[in-house]
DNA sequence: TCATTAACCGTCG
DNA sequence: CGACGGTTAATGA
């Protein structure tokens, strides 16, 4: 899979114009199947904006008036307890929609989404969405389908979260990472993301503490080894024993792309 | 600010 | 009881 490029800077963001919408949109799996000449017209309906660095784009609770597309950069969805904890719902990379579900049904928010670098959005409001799908009635199949493999993957999460130990939890954290970012790296993955351990902590629902304990056990097994923030899974199979992926009797299609590629 | 270690403590199987 | 993991504190990079 290709890395997420660099985010461009706030001056590109800004000169996003049309071309720019149009070829996001066209790697969008929502509006797959459409041709060149259609994606330009949904395009006509959209427009961009910049969001710096470490800016919210949208908080948990507010109401959604718009599809959400990430066109560059990275963004965090999360939720967020009173006491600073933090969950983490998922990373989303380009070209990915955030929050779907709100944006179809138009409530709320269902979590909160902040900029990890300077981001670029894209963004159809929700009145222009029936347009679209009556216009276009393939792209409500693809609506489908990615709704199907969001619901999975939150309900893998759930169970993930509810029946593995934290161990478990950080290890299927990291072959989720390895799987959304991970670039070969001799004979293993690296997560080409710089990666705090309180974050590792937010995704995994443990605390700092326990993440560290766990990272540095697996460190010490020679499982991973870790540099300047950057995780690198050194034996990928032997993740998968503390993570107890073999009687994981999900259908883990969160290790499983597109491709059959089996179950692990 | 981030990472690490260690001591301590409560819960639960 | 003992493993697990959260809490707290101290320390270093």
């Amino acid at each position: 899979m290709t890395i997420p490029g660099r985010a461009p800077s706030l001056g590109e963001a800004a000169a996003y114009d049309k071309a720019a919408i149009t070829q996001t949109l066209a790697q969008c799996a929502l509006l797959k199947g459409l041709s060149d000449q259609e994606v330009a017209e949904v395009a006509d309906l959209a427009h961009a904006r910049a969001f710096p660095a470490q800016t919210d784009i949208f908080a948990e609770g507010e109401p959604c008036r718009a599809l959400w597309i990430l066109a560059s950069g990275r963004v965090r969805l999360y939720h967020s307890a009173a006491d600073g904890r933090q969950q983490v719902v998922s990373f989303r990379s380009p070209v990915m929609s955030l929050e779907l579900g709100p944006a179809l049904d138009g409530r709320a928010f269902t979590a909160t989404a902040t900029a990890l670098d300077d981001v670029v959005m894209v963004i159809i409001p929700r009145a222009t969405l029936l347009t679209i799908e009556q216009r276009f009635p393939t792209t409500v199949r693809n609506v489908i389908d990615q709704l199907c493999q969001e619901l999975r993957q939150r309900d893998i999460s759930t169970a993930v979260a509810s029946l593995k130990d934290a161990r478990g939890r950080i290890g299927c954290a990291l072959l989720q990472l390895a799987f959304q970012y991970g670039a070969p790296s001799g004979n293993g993955l690296r997560i080409a993301y710089r990666l705090t351990r309180q974050d590792v902590a937010d995704i995994s629902g443990v605390t700092l503490e326990t993440a560290i304990r766990a990272l540095s056990d697996m460190q010490r097994q020679g499982i991973i080894r870790t540099q300047a923030q950057i995780i690198e899974i050194v034996d990928v199979d032997g993740l998968r024993g503390p993570t107890q992926c073999d009687d994981c009797q999900f259908d883990c299609s969160v290790f499983v792309p597109s491709r059959r590629n089996g179950t692990h």
